[in-house]
DNA sequence: GCAAGGTC
């Protein structure tokens, strides 16, 4: 009997890699595709078995809309709590599903060994449905292996005591993906629409909400708030001061401070007039100062914001790369104990060949290193640990500051506890109470690694009980409270760590994003500091409804899905309720927003208030203002209106022309990049198109560019039919495109770069260069009907016979002309054009389809 | 254009 085949997968390749070699021993085939596959023979429940490991890269699917939600224009972003959702593809490009669903083909078995948390339970049914295994299916099996390790003896015991994959826990992370996309795009779809564009200096493409990144920021929005209503209060306290030995000592007080001044003032006097201290107790302590448990994300995306000065994403990017490397353990872990097993002998021995280390490192073998701290083990990875030495050549500098850091907490944390003696001694003198604290180091232990943690040493003199010493001088010091600092990234780790908000691998994102998305800005020494529109964003939250940005709304709903998990509710009427409750939010939200806009309305400048004069209003013939915060667009202050223009590109006006139909001054476009089009717009046809129908006609709105441009139709002049217009395309067109159904138009400022461009594609077709003069004509060519053009040649460089430098004819049919063009299509020639071109490529692919309703004919003909 | 979660 041929051996059954036995599909496993894990979660990323490293796994697959380790499991692979520990079943096989070593002795597999690997085979490369979207993911590796490791082959090799061995047995299975006994019977011999051919088995296949491979992978899938995280989640292989993700949640989103269906096409018909995507358009924010026509979607009520009420209608999202209902709508259906789809998953597709996290990326297409990888080919996971159909890599699965092949490797699949012929075996008959199914282990998955995805990470052991509920994201892993999840993916696997994703991997589930990618192979077409059934859960319940006799013949072909489904078994779910449970790690805590990727051990030798992790991995058998895992194989020996195979299970079943948990349905209601991967229900759970469905029921989290679907509330958090819906709760999340259509807060973030209706306050991006409603402030938009609304203020001249918001400057902000998007204006996000989320259950995570929102009360990120309001961990910063809080801290800031504290600072701003700060108020400081003058403090004061009694400071005798003695001479023992010739050294003179301040002692602190027992009342630590007074905020009244007279009272102090009158402890002050009792001190002065009494004058002798009497020593009344001396104590010792031992204090045991802990060396750390093995190192987890968080705290390593701490030590590397406070200590190392690099941000989370920084971090999570360069420790991802050391473990490619094979420097470090996989970086992504919550656990601080070691597994039983872990060698850390021969990881120490690695160690010891370090100039700043390796001394301490070989003492300790020497001596015996120390057992780790317990620490907690969530079961999904060891600590982060160096794997292997290396030199901060072979990594560049944060990458190696990150990697010695991880070298020095493993260290540390087989080295022994720090130790130290805590003296105090209390003094009393006029009925009040003082003390002074000594500090000795008996055991540096751990410190010596960590140099930055030890224990500052305070020698005290020798004191007896009973002894009476003279004060030398009574001091009230005044002081003041002072506010405390804007929150440090490092302690928003740790808040987001406390409020379960985000998880490891997530919380640097979210940090990100509310930096990308101008909420808050990374300030000297990692410190958060929110901008004005995070602030009012906050506080327009709290004035409405508080709990959007309290941590709660995660716990909320990480508690809500926990009841899917353990199997207490049913998942699709839990998410039903739970997306109810929002929904009622979200009214309620949409209906008090003039709350919030009031904030904005304090913060941000009205629209007339901002922006720079550019070009005059038709209607009033008043110079408008543009502004150029996103969406740019003009604003007339007279007759308040606001008219959107392209954007990504620079504007300005075009030699004060106006448009036939409304007098507006025309505008010239340029996008960016020296292959830019430039074209002129009048502000109202383009907001407002004067012929109806006159976008669909063209094709603009499919051609990506101009019809989602600003909130208007976007009709630039080269789309305007107007029969008259020296820049309407009937007046600028030349002749088809050769690319797509659009018309080539002539670009009016591209002197001396002449050139045509295509009002629908990005097509391009270059003209005779240097020439004095382009300009299209009224006639067309009886051949072919394109327009003829009119070129004026530079005298010193003309083609033409005798010096001539006028020349009028067809691009296309006219032989000199046709010679001197050239198409381009982006940045690289597609198509090799007429006759007799100078040496130009062949080849390409062939042309686009007929022309549709175009009665001009096109480049095909030559 | 939008969330948060995995991994690269």
């Amino acid at each position: 009997m041929a051996p059954s085949s036995v599909l496993m997968v894990a979660e990323k390749p490293s796994i697959a890699l380790s499991i692979a070699s520990v079943l096989s021993g070593g002795r597999m085939f690997t085979k490369r595709g979207s993911t590796e596959v490791h082959e090799f023979d061995g047995t299975f429940l006994g019977f011999p078995a051919h088995y296949k490991v491979t992978s899938v890269i995280g989640h292989i699917f993700s949640v989103d809309f269906p096409s018909k939600y995507q358009d924010w224009t026509v979607t009520d972003p009420t209608d999202l709590f209902q709508a259906q959702i789809v998953k597709t593809e996290t990326n297409p490009k990888a080919h996971i599903c159909r890599h699965l669903s092949q490797e699949a083909r012929g075996c008959g078995h199914l282990v998955l060994w995805l990470d052991c948390d509920r994201e892993g339970e999840n993916i696997c049914f994703e991997v589930i449905e990618c192979t077409g295994f059934r859960v319940n299916d006799a013949r072909r099996r489904v078994y779910r292996a449970r790690f805590s390790s990727v051990t030798e003896k992790d991995i058998f015991k895992a194989l020996d005591n195979l299970a079943q994959p948990n349905r209601d826990e991967a229900l759970a992370v469905d029921a989290r993906q679907e509330i958090d996309l819906k709760v999340g795009v259509a807060f973030t779809r209706f306050q991006t629409s409603f402030f938009q564009g609304k203020y001249g200096n918001l400057d902000s493409r998007v204006i996000s909400y989320g259950p995570c990144q929102t009360p990120t920021l309001g961990y910063c929005v809080q801290r800031y708030l504290q600072i701003a209503t700060f108020k400081p209060e003058k403090f004061w306290a009694v400071q005798p001061h003695i001479i023992v030995d010739g050294y003179e000592l301040q002692l602190e007080w027992e009342r630590h401070k007074l905020f009244d001044l007279d009272v102090a003032m009158m402890f002050q006097k009792q001190v002065i007039q009494d004058g002798i201290l009497e020593v009344i107790d001396i104590s010792e302590k031992q204090e045991n100062y802990s060396r750390p448990p093995g190192l987890n994300t968080v705290n390593l995306l701490k030590v590397a914001s406070s200590a190392l000065g690099i941000g989370p994403q920084t971090a999570m990017q360069l420790a991802e790369r050391l473990y490619t490397q094979g420097f470090i353990s996989y970086p992504r872990t919550e656990s601080t104990a070691y597994p039983s097993s872990f060698d850390f002998k021969s990881t120490l021995g690695a160690m010891s060949n370090n100039s700043t280390w390796g001394n301490y490192v070989r003492r300790l073998l020497a001596d015996g290193y120390h057992k780790p701290r317990l620490g907690t083990d969530v079961g999904d990875h060891p600590p982060i640990t160096p794997i292997q030495l290396a030199s901060e050549n072979m990594l560049g500098k944060d990458a190696w500051r990150l990697y010695q850091y991880v070298c020095q907490h493993f260290i540390a944390s087989v080295s022994p506890d720090c130790k130290y003696v805590r003296t105090k001694v209390e003094f009393s003198v006029g009925g009040e109470f003082f003390h002074c604290i000594g500090k000795r180091v008996t055991v540096e232990g751990f410190t010596c690694i960590m140099p930055w943690l030890a224990v500052s040493e305070k020698n005290l003199p020798q004191f007896t009980i009973g002894e009476k010493i003279e004060v030398s001088k009574v001091d009230l010091y005044e002081g003041k409270t002072v506010p405390p600092d804007y929150l440090s990234e490092s302690e928003l780790i740790s808040l987001m760590e406390k409020n379960g908000i985000g998880t490891d691998a997530s919380i640097p994102v979210h940090i990100n994003n509310i930096c990308e998305r101008n909420y808050v800005q990374v300030q000297a020494g990692r410190r958060l500091v929110p901008t004005t529109l995070g602030i009012t964003l906050i506080r327009g939250y709290q004035c409405i409804d508080p709990d959007l940005c309290l941590p709660d709304i995660r716990s909320f709903i990480e508690q809500q899905i926990t009841l899917i998990a353990k199997g207490q509710v049913d998942h699709s009427r839990l998410v039903q309720h739970v997306l109810q409750q929002f929904k009622q939010k979200y009214c309620y939200f949409v209906k008090q927003i003039d709350k919030m806009d009031s904030l904005f309305e304090a913060q941000f400048s009205q629209l007339f208030d901002s922006g720079r004069v550019l070009s005059k209003c038709g209607k009033c013939l008043r110079y408008m203002k543009y502004i150029s915060a996103l969406p740019s667009r003009l604003y007339c202050g007279t007759c308040e209106d606001v008219y959107f223009l392209p954007q990504k590109g620079t504007i300005k006006l075009y030699k004060e022309l106006t448009c036939p139909l409304d007098n507006f001054e025309l505008l010239l476009f340029s996008m960016g990049g020296p292959e830019g089009k430039t074209f002129p717009l009048c502000p109202y046809c383009y907001n407002s198109p004067p012929f109806e129908g006159i976008d669909k006609l063209f094709g603009a709105s499919e051609s990506g560019n101009f019809g989602k441009l600003g909130k208007g139709a976007g009709m630039p002049c080269f789309l305007c039919p107007h029969p008259t217009c020296r820049h309407s395309l009937i007046a600028q067109a030349v002749c088809a495109c050769p690319e797509c159904s659009g018309t080539l138009v002539l670009d009016p400022v591209s002197a001396p770069k002449w050139r045509l461009y295509c009002n629908m594609c990005n097509c391009l077709v270059l003209l005779p260069q240097g020439a004095h003069r382009i300009a299209t004509t009224r006639e067309r060519c009886p051949e072919c009907d394109s327009t003829i053009i009119e070129v004026d040649f530079n005298k010193n460089t003309t083609p033409l016979e005798d010096g001539a430098t006028l020349h009028i004819g067809c691009i296309l049919c006219d032989d000199l002309l046709h010679s001197l063009v050239e198409v381009k299509h982006g940045k690289s020639f597609f198509k090799r054009m007429g006759r007799g071109g100078r040496g130009r490529g062949r080849g390409g692919r062939g042309r686009a389809s007929a022309r549709r309703g175009d009665p001009r004919m096109s480049f095909r003909d030559f």
